[in-house]
DNA sequence: TGTACATCAGTGAACGCGCGTTCACTGATGTAC
DNA sequence: TGTACATCAGTGAACGCGCGTTCACTGATGTAC
């Protein structure tokens, strides 16, 4: 295949993040490929040298681009409405959250591999983290952002732990007392 | 090497599950492979089929073994006194705990990959989960196992998002904040 | 209780397979003049 | 503005490697008599 343009290249290059950020958070990291990252993007793997150092440069990025998907539920700059933050709380700990690995919030999903992974990971991550921190301590009048860390461990712990055990009772417990219990 | 007897074949497995139990919480799944898990229990990969069917049966049974691992904090039986339960919580956010995976609590290191695995492994891991419920619901006399399961979820989510952001003030911060604002 | 022999725990080499990465190649793009 | 050519995005085959699993082999163990 000839040689494609700076404008092809970029938007290549934004697919392949993308389809990256959604088979990390579907399979993990390890259970990712990078040909079936480049299959998703519509490419074969040869080209991928092109666009990244190696696949644990890719994830760096990709990990940033899952993180900025689910900041994108709330309207841009460092805010939030009162509105998105509380619809941020409810939508979380819900069974349609748990069923979306796809799109779905990259802290449950990665962290386990993250945190055994490179520090760029965890940068990335540790972003995703501060500013989640900050629209909730914002949009929720949270009297300091500790709070915010604590409402946040227990909306990823719950969604981690309902994911884990499998649908059933105790996951429709878990997820309807967390979504009960954490209402302000 | 010539045959062991039925002791030492049972030693044996007990040393591989021993060994997996410890190398999947410290590596991941999918991160630890079978030749390891047979080095650290001191024999060659080739006779690992004697003790177990596959790789996914062996994790299976380690996941059980590592949620023992986890309940043998408390004494045996299905209550659980209030200072077990009481240590059990305030020992859970901690750096140490952060620092040690191998012999960590399973629930944040395994429930991702649990999520995308076989029904076997998730119902080892519900099985942890319901009896460390119990064990917090009768030892912190909570209202009820709802209470222990949002309880449960914080606990969780802090130590797996302490993990992710890697150590520094976050990660101080959001473990701090979830100890004390954990304490009954 | 002793003997004969079938069983099988563990070894170490080998299997097929899929991984991340490299490479020669193509021809349109970008650039120097 | 047009021309000549160097660049390089993407392809598809190939690389070395490590994975889960299989297998022939060994000799002490377990068992049938």
């Amino acid at each position: 295949m000839a040689r494609k343009s700076l404008a092809e290249k970029a938007e290549s290059r934004t697919r392949i993040l993308g389809a990256a950020a959604k088979l990390i958070r579907t399979n993990g990291i390890e259970g990712t490929t990078v040909a079936e990252v480049m299959e998703e993007a519509g490419m074969t793997h040869g080209g991928f040298y092109r666009h990244f150092d190696s696949k644990e440069d890719l994830v760096a990025e990709a990990i940033s681009v899952a993180v900025q998907d689910a900041l994108n539920f709330f309207s841009s700059g460092d805010s939030a409405t009162h509105e998105e933050a509380t619809a941020y709380v409810s939508n979380y700990a819900t069974k349609e959250h748990a069923r979306a690995m796809a799109s779905g919030c990259p802290i449950p999903l990665l962290s386990a591999e993250v945190a055994r992974g490179s520090d760029a990971w965890r940068d990335a991550l540790r972003a995703g983290v501060t500013k989640t921190t900050k629209k909730l301590t914002d949009g929720l009048n949270l009297k300091d952002e500790t709070d915010a860390l604590v409402l946040l461990s227990t909306l990823v712990g719950g969604l981690l732990i309902a994911r884990g055990v499998g649908e059933g009772a105790l996951q429709d417990k878990l997820l309807s007392g967390i979504t009960e219990r954490v209402q302000a």
